[in-house]
Order: structure tokens, then sequence, then C-alpha cells
DNA sequence: CGTTTCGTTTTTATATGCAAAATTGTTTTA
DNA sequence: TAAAACAATTTTGCATATAAAAACGAAACG
């Protein structure tokens, strides 16, 4: 949805600003905000019948999460990708996931094995029923799982934060990437497997490999879309 | 300096707000702010001579880095440590540092030991020099020139984020640990002949070690400032 | 004495207004 | 025509005012 259209509800049960940002991160990682785009505070304000200043807080998380770059005096645009944000993303991430499947394949935390094939089975049906919106959401519960499995909470947000911008480039290119849906869910199935086997060294392996698939969408979306990127 | 004391100016050349971020981040990592402290908008406003709209957009960004708590309509308050807090930064920085020690030993950027060599030098001498907060601010040098010779902007700022937490435990215990300087600089030494020697395994080992040496204030820390813990 | 009630104070959340910077389009000028 | 000057518009940064929620303290009450 873009900015002309649609009128979202705003409840009273969270602050304003904090719904207005997770509504806007959410646009913008389902690339409803293209890349690029100018979003005025005004604007916005007027769509979510409120005034300026939720809104200018809303923006100013967002800009510290890399959705958005504020230009001062100048306006307020989504970020556009580029290669380098993506390489960057999946480096943190694969540092951090990595690591984390190491910790959890060595501790085997109580539950882990259990909370991620319940996952799995969620997933695969998502997969069959052609729900990509569900299959995304889904995907990153599986990451979180496991990153929250370390007891470490900060680490699976920051996970997210990286995964985020990797789900734009990848919402760029579903139409061309639809069956990866089986290829994703094989490589889970490996690391659940290498979990069970409580070997770090192979959980890691599995990591490795499962975060190296973003290249396939990076090596052709930048050409296709070059809008989107700097 | 607290919240009485002190009459910070607030120059033109970069927004109020982040001025006064950047302000309250250094009070806090260098516990001249302590954690559990109260500190209301209004009074930052005044002691600023600012209104209170820049003051709580510094207070936004410092509760999304961790550095204070914003309880609505009851308070904002300097973060609390937790022995929880400080292993989960020591985990992330961990699994970073380790990635990117490995990739800098293995991909040898241009000029990286010449520059780590460079900040270990003038490192040496703040700590002959007794000078700690040089000899911190060199430490976060030391690993941003690491992690930023990756090509990931972005690694540095996580690193960083997580290291401030560290560093506030660390700035707790200060007098108990004057001679570790000479600890930390024989570390760096071993991390820059393992990038030298080109062997990602060694350059890893030598950073694990390194981040492992927090365990040490940790385990007497919680007790002696019981108030600064949750 | 302990508890509840109620008004006061404190503090954040949001709305609104104004100022300053940058952009844009038009007009003037050489 | 091309360039420069200028006015109008857009847009963010900050100040101020009001509202609402929570905390606090004193008084009333059992």
């Amino acid at each position: 949805m873009s900015l002309e259209s649609g009128n979202p509800q705003i409840s009273y049960t969270r602050s304003t600003s904090e719904q207005i940002f997770d509504y806007l991160r959410d646009e913008i990682i389902r690339m409803d905000l293209l890349p690029g785009e100018k979003i005025p505070e005004n604007l916005l304000a007027e769509k979510f019948g409120v005034s300026r200043t939720p809104v200018r807080a809303a923006l100013a998380e967002l800009s510290s999460n890399g959705f958005v770059e504020i230009r001062p005096q100048r306006g307020t645009f989504v970020t556009k990708l580029s290669i380098n944000l993506i390489l960057e993303a999946r480096f943190i991430r694969e540092a951090l996931e990595v690591a984390v499947v190491s910790h959890v394949a060595e501790n085997q935390p109580p539950g882990i094995i259990e909370k991620c094939e319940q996952v799995f089975a969620e997933q695969s049906e998502s997969a069959k029923a052609g729900d990509p919106l569900k299959f995304q959401r889904l995907d990153d519960k599986f990451h979180s799982v496991l990153a929250d499995a370390t007891g470490f909470g900060r680490v699976s947000k920051v996970i997210e934060a990286e995964k985020a911008h990797m789900d734009r480039l990848r919402n760029l290119s579903l139409q061309e990437f639809e069956g990866q849906y089986d290829h994703v869910l094989e490589q889970h199935r490996v690391i659940i497997t290498a979990i069970k086997s409580g070997s770090g060294t192979s959980a890691k392996n599995a990591m490795e490999t499962h975060m190296r698939d973003v290249f396939a969408i990076l090596s052709v979306a930048p050409e296709k879309h070059p809008d989107y990127f700097y």
C-alpha cells in the first residue's frame, strides 16, 4: 500500500508511535514502500490521523534501524538497497547465526529440537499452501527460536534487524524465486539434524550454507531493478 | 557529572538532539550517570537550555541502544547492568569480532597491519601516561579499525554498541583493574601477530581469549555494587 | 494502627505553531 | 537562449501547550 491509499487504524493499547513504526517497517520490508520513495511526515500524519510528533518518533527509530534516511530540511526517504548493504547484513547474520547454532548444538537447551520441528512443520504447510507472507514470518520464527535458545535476547534482535534487509531483497524477487521454498526447508532440515547430532561444527557448516543463498538473488536483482539500488 | 551541575555547550554544527545523545551516552558509559538513576526530560532540557523535543529524541535513541529505559508515564532511567546483559554483549561481540579477525587475516586488506600497529603504539603511550579515557578510546579504535577493514561499516556499529555495555562494567571497576592495561596490550599484540601470519584460526583464537577477559570483572562487580545490577 | 480515598504533583505522550533550510518554478537580465 | 535572481513551496527541527497516566502524600475512615 502506498501513501495515497488506505486508512490504517490506530488502536489505543500501544503507543501511537510504536504502531506507526511497526506499520511502516512492515511496508518497507514487504517492498510496498519502495526504495528511494519519499515519505513526508505531514503526509503520514494525515494518513494515520495523528499529529507529526509520533510520526517523527517512528521515523527516527526507522532511521536508526536503517530503513529510512532522514535528510535534514530535505526529506525522509526509504533507504535504497545496495550490494554492500546486503553483503554486510549477510556477514553479520552469518557470524551470529553460526555462533548461535554452534552454541545450541553443543549445549542442547531442553525443548529446542521440539520447537524447531514445530516451526518446521508449520513452515512446510505454509509452503504447500503457497502463502509467502506466512512462510517468511515462520522463517523469522525459526531463526529467532534458535537465537533465543542461547538465553541472550538481544541476539535475535540484531539478527532480525539484519534479516529484514535481506528480506527486502528477497521480496523484490519473489516471483523469480518461487521454487526456493523447498530449498529453504531442506536447509532448515539439515540444520535441525546437525543440532540433534550435537556437533557444533556440522551445525556451523549447515548454517553457513544457508546464509550463502542470498547470492543467487543478489546476482540478478540489481540489474533487474536498478532504481532500487545505489 | 550528574544532572545538577555543569552547563554543557550546545553548538550549531550538528543537530541538538544528536549532541545531547552523544553527551548522555558518554556520561552513561563513563558511569557518571549511574545505573538506575532517573533522568527526567525537563531537567535535561533545562540543563542544556533547549526544549524537551530534542531531549526526547535523544532519549528515544538511547533507549533503542539499551542505555536508558523509558517507562511510559513513569520516567526515564539509566539501565541497570546485569550479568546476562554483559554475557549477551560478550556473545555478540565475540561472534562478530572473531568473524572479523578471521576475515581480515585471510584477506589481508592493504594497510591494515600498519593501522593496527599505529593504534597499538598510541595505546601503549596512553597506558604509560596513565590516561584511562584515552586508553579506552584507542581500544575502541583498535577494534573499529579491524571491523572497518572488512568493508562492512555496520559491523563496527554493532560491535561498538555491545562494547559500550562492557565498558560500563569496566569503568565501574577501573580502580581494581589498573594492572589490566598491559594485559590488554599484550592481547592486542597477539592478535596483530596472528593477522600477520595470515592464519584465520589463530586470529580467531587470539580474539576469543581477548573477549573472555570480562569475566574477571564480572565475578566481583555485582556483589561489590549490588545497586547497579538487576 | 492500618487502609482507603482523594486531591496534588510529577512525568511522559501527543498536538500545534513557528522558524530555518532546501527545493522548485518563474521571472529577470545579459 | 542561458544564466542569475528571486519568490513561493515544501519539509524538517525545535519550542510550547495541553492531556493523560502514574506516583505521592495527606486526610478520612474502619
